[in-house]
DNA sequence: GCCAACGTTGGC
DNA sequence: GCCAACGTTGGC
C-alpha cells in the first residue's frame, strides 16, 4: 500500500465537506505530474492526507482513502465547467482522477509550520522548496510520524 | 494583496 | 528546441 497527500482549498471543499458527502471524485486536477500520480500510482485502499491549502492555518486536516481507481475526470468534457478542456474527448480523455472516501478529521490541523519544524519530516515532498503539486506521495515513515503528531503521541 | 516559484504556451 | 511572456499556486 502507498500513501499520498492531496491539497484542497477548504473554502471550496474541506475535510468536513468530505465527511458530509462521504466520498468525492477528485476532479479539476490540471497538472500532468499530479494527474500521473492519480492515474498510475494511486490504488484502491491507499491512504491519503487531506491538506487544506490557502487556509488559516494551512495544514493536514485529516485522512481519506482511495475508493475508486483511475477514471476520466468528467469536468474536462463539460463546456460549462471551469475545468473544461476543449482538447479532450470521451474517446481520448486527457485528465483522469480517483475517488476518495472519508476516513478521519483530525481534532486539530497539523500546520505547515509544524510539519516544517519536525526533523523526521525533512524528506516529505510537501515541505521541500518549490513543490506545488496538488497530489504527491508520502513515505511510510513520514505517514506514521504525521499520524502520531495528529493523535498527540509526540 | 504581494510575490516567489513553477508550469504552459507560442513565436521563431 | 529555445525562451520570453504569461498564468497559476499557495504561503505569508
Amino acid at each position: 500500500m502507498n500513501y499520498w497527500l492531496m491539497k484542497s482549498e477548504p473554502d471550496v471543499f474541506s475535510i468536513h465537506d468530505l465527511k458530509r458527502k462521504r466520498k468525492t471524485g477528485w476532479d479539476g486536477v490540471r497538472n500532468y505530474q499530479a494527474r500521473n500520480y492519480m492515474r498510475d500510482g494511486m490504488k484502491k485502499g491507499d491512504l491519503v492526507f487531506f491538506y487544506h491549502s490557502n487556509a488559516e492555518p494551512s495544514g493536514i486536516a485529516g485522512i481519506a482513502r482511495v475508493s475508486k481507481e483511475r477514471h476520466p475526470d468528467p469536468s474536462q468534457f463539460d463546456a460549462n465547467s471551469e475545468y473544461h478542456d476543449p482538447k479532450a474527448t470521451p474517446e481520448k480523455p486527457i485528465w483522469e482522477m480517483v475517488e476518495v472516501e472519508f476516513m478521519e478529521a483530525f481534532s486539530h490541523v497539523i500546520t505547515l509550520a509544524e510539519l516544517k519544524a519536525a526533523p523526521a519530516l525533512k524528506n516529505l515532498p510537501l515541505v521541500q522548496k518549490g513543490t506545488r503539486l496538488s497530489v504527491m506521495p508520502v513515505g511510510e515513515t513520514e505517514w506514521k510520524e504525521i499520524v502520531k503528531l495528529a493523535h498527540g503521541e509526540i
